[in-house]
DNA sequence: ATAACGTGGATAATGATTATCCGTTTTAAG
DNA sequence: CTTAAAACGGATAATCATTATCCACGTTAT
């Protein structure tokens, strides 16, 4: 039970996103390089968050991403959701009405209740944050050196 | 990102168990059967039940298994740990490290605080269920009958 | 027209989970 | 003291989800 890799992509590349001045784009190949991601699979994970509404696409030479939200509305859950499906963390197989011989309409599993409360309060914690909060953490006064070349780099790749 | 089937199977494995009198056992075997498992991995599974002191064996002929615990000290909780393992939900890959270039001492994460955080608040539902709670829903008047006739099944396969 | 980009589908590689096999040890019973 | 039934441990295979690659196609600025 581990979380996909893609979800922590995904946020980072949002993040980056939001480093980009308005109307600006970077390339997914762009993106995919700075985060160490396989190229071509990371596309697939952009179309996931194009598909949410998170991002906007842009075909065609100078195409590119850029975030479609603002970074304040786009929640970490957001993406999680976009990414890993809306599928809960646990579903039950049924065990328990195999061992009492129950009718199938009766599905009953002592665990799916409590289960699914963990998982909403897992969420709830997931709704806390957003894009726009990781930035302004990232951004603070300790890694201003850094951040400052991360720009740079931005400003060679975006295009328009 | 799910939890494993394996999970939900050692719950009711336990829940089985906690019906045996006093002193009895229940054969793996019999166990897997019960719950529709492969009998040959679900051993592997009670040895981890075994190890985390969930659970007691008997080797020999006559052997089996036992709760360990009382049944209102087993938390949903600790089976999840026993069978997942205690790795978290979300581990960061550094993705923040190679994009700032940051030392290595300085590991630096924007998700792993709010993911553990989430993790934190997830487990604190686990922990609030026990092999007796989950026994005693079952056992209620809804399923009267069918109870019985597992508690038939049960003293059948039982041993000593 | 062309070059650089996103899209979509098919398909492979990888890795974790589940499953099987076999030999060993333990113990009750004949 | 032999045998049968059970747990144990290691090696290994099968299955499945995730990650990765490839290629043909549509789009758009130059």
């Amino acid at each position: 039970m581990h979380m996909k890799t893609g979800v922590e992509q995904s946020m980072y590349a949002l993040v980056l996103l939001n480093m980009l001045p308005d109307k600006a784009v970077l390339p997914g190949e762009a993106i995919s390089q700075q985060l160490g991601a396989s190229a071509t699979y990371f596309q697939k994970l952009l179309r996931k968050l194009v598909t949410a509404d998170i991002i906007t696409s842009v075909p065609g030479i100078k195409g590119g991403f850029r975030l479609k939200k603002k970074p304040e509305d786009i929640r970490v859950y957001d993406v999680y959701l976009a990414v890993e499906g809306q599928q809960s963390l646990y579903s039950s197989h049924g065990i328990l009405v195999d061992m009492l011989d129950l009718e199938k309409e009766e599905s009953c599993c002592l665990l799916t209740n409590l289960m699914e409360e963990a998982e909403s309060s897992w969420k709830a914690v997931l709704k806390r944050e957003t894009i726009a909060s990781l930035s302004e953490e990232m951004c603070g006064e300790r890694f201003k050196d850094k951040v400052a070349a991360l720009e740079e780099w931005i400003n060679n790749k975006m295009v328009v």
